[in-house]
DNA sequence: GGTTTAGAACCAACCGGTCGGCACTATCCG
DNA sequence: CGGATAGTGCCGACCGGTTGGTTCTAAACC
C-alpha cells in the first residue's frame, strides 16, 4: 500500500477512536510507519488531511450503506429501509461500531470550533436525510405510505435516532442499545406504512 | 465569586464549546483571570477538574430538567413527559443549546479514551433513562399507558432521540431540528397512551 | 529523470504540572 | 496583651515534554 493511503487509513482509524484534536500527526505517522517529511510531501497540513480523510470516508459510507439500500430502486420503499437498517446494524455490531459513528463523532467535536469542516458534515448529513426523504415520497406516491406523511420530518427523526443510538452504544459500550433502537425504528416505519407491527412493539 | 467557582464556571463553558482535550488549563485560567498556581491550589489536576465540573453540572441538570418534570409526582405521567420536553426545548432554544448537550458532547469525546469519566456519564445516562422508565411504569399501572408497553426500551429510545437531536441541532446550527424531533416524540407518547395525536403527526 | 521515500535536525508555541515564596487571618500559648 | 504558629488563598517563574510545521540531504523506485 502506498504511503499516502497508509496515512489516510491510520488517520481515519485514530481520529475515529481518539478524535481529531486529540490525535497528533506524530501519532498517525508512527502508527503508519511513515516519516514526517513524507507526510508533508502528500498533505499540506493536518487540517487538509482531515478534509481528505473525511471526503474519502463519506463516499465510502454512502456507497456501502445508502447506495445499495435507500437509493436502490430495485427494492420497494419499505424494503429499502429494512436493507438500510440491516446495514446500520452490521456496522454497529462490528468492532469499529464500538467507537460510534465517525461522522457523528467528528460533527460533535468540530461543529462549534471549525466552520469549514462543520459545513462539509452538515451537507453530508443533509444528503443522507434527503435520500430517506425521497424514499418516503416515492412510497407516498405508490401508496406504500399514506400521502399526508411529513417525509422530511420523519427522515430527520430517523437520522437523529441513529446518531443518538450510536452515541449511547459507545457510551454504554453495549451493542444491544443499537439493536433496540433500530428495532423501534423498524416498528415505526411499519406503523407509518399501515402494515402490522412486529410482536415486540406496542400497538397504540 | 470565589476563584474556585470562577474556574468551575469558565471551565464548564469552555469545555462545552471546545471539548475537554481541546481546552487547555491556560485557556480556562486566562478566561477566568486566575493564575495557574491558584488553579493547582484548588484542583489537583485537569482530570480531577473534569470530574468536579461534570458532577456539578449533572446535579444541576437533574435538579432543573428532570426533578420538576419526570420525577414530579404531582403530575400525571403524560404531563410529566410534556413538562420534560418543555424543559429540553427551553435548553435547546437557549444560547448554550447551540453547543449541543454538554453530557452528550463529553460522552462522545471521552467514551473511547477515558474509562473512569465514561463510567460516570454512563451511570448518569442510565439514571435519566430509568427516571423515564419509572414514569412509563407508573402510567402503565394507572391505565394511562397500555400494560404491555416495553417501558425500558421506550425510555432508551427517547433518550437516544434527544441526544441525536441535540447533535444535529449543533451540526446544522438550527434550533428547528430540535423542535421538530421533540414534536415527533410528543406525538409518539400520545400514541402510546392511546390519546388522539396532534394534527401535524401522521396516523398509522 | 521525475516521483516518492527516508532520515534527521530544527523551530516557536504550547502542554500539564511544580516550585518557593508572599500576604492575610485565625488560633493558641505564655 | 503580644508573639509564635498554622492554614488559606494566591503569585510569578519555571520545568520537561509535545505540538504542528519546516528544511535540508540523499537514496530508492518506476
Amino acid at each position: 500500500m502506498s504511503s499516502r493511503q497508509k496515512i489516510l487509513d491510520t488517520a481515519a482509524a485514530l481520529i475515529h477512536t481518539r478524535g481529531f484534536y486529540h490525535t497528533s500527526i506524530r501519532d498517525i505517522l508512527q502508527a503508519a510507519s511513515v516519516t514526517k517529511s513524507n507526510f508533508y510531501y502528500h498533505f499540506e497540513s493536518k487540517e487538509q488531511l482531515a478534509f481528505v480523510v473525511l471526503g474519502e470516508r463519506m463516499r465510502q459510507f454512502y456507497a456501502i450503506a445508502i447506495g445499495p439500500s435507500i437509493d436502490n430502486h430495485e427494492l420497494g420503499p419499505l424494503e429499502r429501509f429494512e436493507a438500510f437498517f440491516d446495514r446500520i446494524l452490521a456496522i454497529g455490531r462490528s468492532e469499529a461500531g464500538e467507537l460510534g459513528c465517525p461522522f457523528g463523532n467528528l460533527a460533535q467535536e468540530i461543529s462549534a470550533v471549525h466552520e469549514p469542516l462543520r459545513r462539509v458534515l452538515s451537507t453530508f448529513f443533509e444528503a443522507c436525510t434527503e435520500a430517506m426523504e425521497r424514499c418516503f415520497e416515492e412510497g407516498m406516491g405508490t401508496g406504500v405510505f399514506p400521502p399526508e406523511l411529513p417525509a422530511k420530518q420523519l427522515a430527520g427523526f430517523i437520522f437523529a435516532q441513529i446518531q443518538g443510538a450510536f452515541l449511547l452504544r459507545k457510551t454504554y459500550k453495549d451493542p444491544e442499545v443499537l439493536e433496540s433502537n433500530i428495532g423501534m425504528l423498524r416498528g415505526l416505519i411499519r406503523d407509518w406504512s399501515g402494515r402490522p407491527r412486529s410482536p415486540t412493539m406496542p400497538s397504540p
